[in-house]
DNA sequence: TATGAATGAGTGTTCATTCAT
DNA sequence: TATGAATGAACACTCATTCAT
């Protein structure tokens, strides 16, 4: 494997401006996605995306300056999706609302391409990566704003819980993808049960 | 030269019959993690391996057939110690100590050498690994025969909720040593929450 | 990096669609040849083959999915080449006069490069070369034909006589080429007494 | 495959004076005769030719300077065999009946051990073990011998009529031990078919 | 003398990336 | 701008040979 000596660039080599560049970059991200998926991080070549795609390598390399930047692409664009669901739950009238809410939309994100979204978890764990692919609007983000509700059991190092309960849920969902379970409601009753179990216990605890 | 095409084997090549062998040997898989918790997935050849380990490639693939073959001797190093550990807590009274034991051995297990920890994880899930790097003594037998004793709650999936505590447990120690966590005893409190509040919500649920 | 392990890919890995490309392919053959000529056997590798076509070993790849299909891409060329010579032979009107043009062919075709002839013949007996390596239209489909014709001697069991014949002529022939010889009517005439000679005698007996 | 850059040497390292010595330089020898037969070319090296043995790799290197010498003292083994087996042919009466002796000397040989006849006819044909592996006494002389009788045809080019009757029996003999050929007596009459047809038509040509 | 651990140059192959067309 | 041929550093793995014990 390849990693050039100068940190490849890792951000989209030019905002597609004209309509027929960007419908050519969905369809790299979605070849990415596609590749993954297939052939797992082994498979999961530049060549192999452009192929997929229906592009020439050279115009891969047009829209995104290296492998990696084309990864965090595609973080991003599940990141993207995930929020647009997920941020709905905010409107929820009470925080453990929002908060079951979430829970079902990570749920429903892992489970709609459980090995997709495993492996970029796997590949969010690089540092190179990590640093790029989270924006602004992320799951930490959604999660502190839900913690911070009133109806929320306060918390006295909310930071650590926050991670605590990503952690908990990214765990759970990614094995239960793994092991390739299909039911959003029951996965989603578990996690929930491991959320709020967590919640109450350390709330009273620490 | 690539000759054979059999699916490249997975056990060690030979015992080492005399002590000198014995010695290269620890160290290559030593040096396999330390090469794993310096450079990555990304840096983990067997060339640096063998750099590392001070011994010449020749050497390390008298021991061991392949790469694969290497990590799984890792991961089995791993596990011994681990399970040394863990097994301990099969001789507390009750359930719940048995279950808090296995917690603390896990959360120390993994924040000894976190990124280790997590990068074979990783590499874990790769299913050709799995299959061979898991011997009967593993994490889930031992959750198992806890989950059975007679003061922990009953569940109607056992094998299921086997699966979560062990994703909850394995989602927490990584998440909490990838951020650098050093603190065994907050840790494993915070993972004692989340694992007994799952079971107790659980069990009533299910 | 060793990834897949199927059994080596054998046939030419993508036709080259442009010119350029096309040229490569056949200096990389070309080169082959060249190769097995100057180093034999055993020094005939990839990126020898690569380094004398003045190519990188990464174009050779792109053509040849592996050393053994570069191989057979030369085998193939080498008895194209064989084949228009000797397949006009059957224009002959005797099938006598055919099974001299015949030989007479063979003899050249050993005499133009007799080193990468005699090599070849070698790799041929690969089995896994073997089965690529001969398409419909070949030695033995031809001497068969001939050996049909009405004024040829019946044999008892024709594969077989075919099979002597070919070992007559690639014996004698693979031996004068290695001791050098150049005269192609000589050795015409001498493979022909041995050819003749085996049939007149072998139809009688057998 | 490593050729030491230095010519390896090609000569016994020592003559086996103890009897100890003189057998475990025999199973050395029978062990490569072994590996060849079941492994090929390819399988064929020094590491498995010393466990076949039972021998240590140092212990074949005490006995054999290189991988050449060994594979030498095979082919003069082979050789051994069959001039004690063919020169029996000389005390015959006529030329025609040695020569026919010969033959059948020379099928018998090659059907004992078809595979192991064929690579070392192949690996013979490496100049630096061809010029090792003759000695005084081969195929060469005694049919020199033979063809000189009084009653074989007179030949105008003796050296060439040797070396073509050798090449016809080779090829044929070889392409039939790779059929699987298992008759002597009817590979030995179509040899000898071979053989004396030449020889009629030659005399009278040449 | 026998052992077998150790060596390392060499070989097949991949893939991120560039650039002439 | 799009193409895809070309590049070559990097990597997995082999095997003839040496040498300390």
């Amino acid at each position: 494997m390849r990693r050039s000596s100068r940190p490849s660039p890792l951000k989209p080599r030019k905002a597609p401006s004209q309509p027929r560049a960007a419908e050519t970059v969905a369809s790299i991200i979605e070849a990415a996605a596609q590749v993954l998926e297939s052939a797992g991080l082994e498979g999961f070549n530049t060549n192999a995306v452009a192929r997929r795609a229906g592009v020439s390598i050279g115009s891969l390399y047009q829209y995104f300056p290296g492998k990696d930047a084309l990864t965090i692409a595609l973080m991003r664009r599940e990141a993207r999706l995930f929020y647009e669901d997920a941020s709905k739950g905010l409107d929820q009238p009470t925080g453990e609302a929002a908060m079951d809410y979430l829970i079902r939309a990570a749920v429903r994100q892992q489970l709609r391409r459980p090995a997709l979204a495993r492996l970029l978890d796997v590949e969010e764990s690089r540092p190179a990566l990590r640093r790029e692919a989270s924006g602004p609007d992320t799951f930490q983000t959604l999660l502190a704003t839900i913690m911070g509700r009133d109806d929320m059991p306060r918390q006295k190092r909310p930071n650590l819980v926050v991670g605590d309960v990503i952690a908990i849920i990214r765990g759970m969902v990614d094995a239960a993808g793994e092991r390739g379970e299909k039911d959003v409601k029951d996965l989603g009753r578990r996690v929930r049960a491991a959320v709020f179990g967590y919640l109450s216990v350390s709330a009273g605890c620490d």
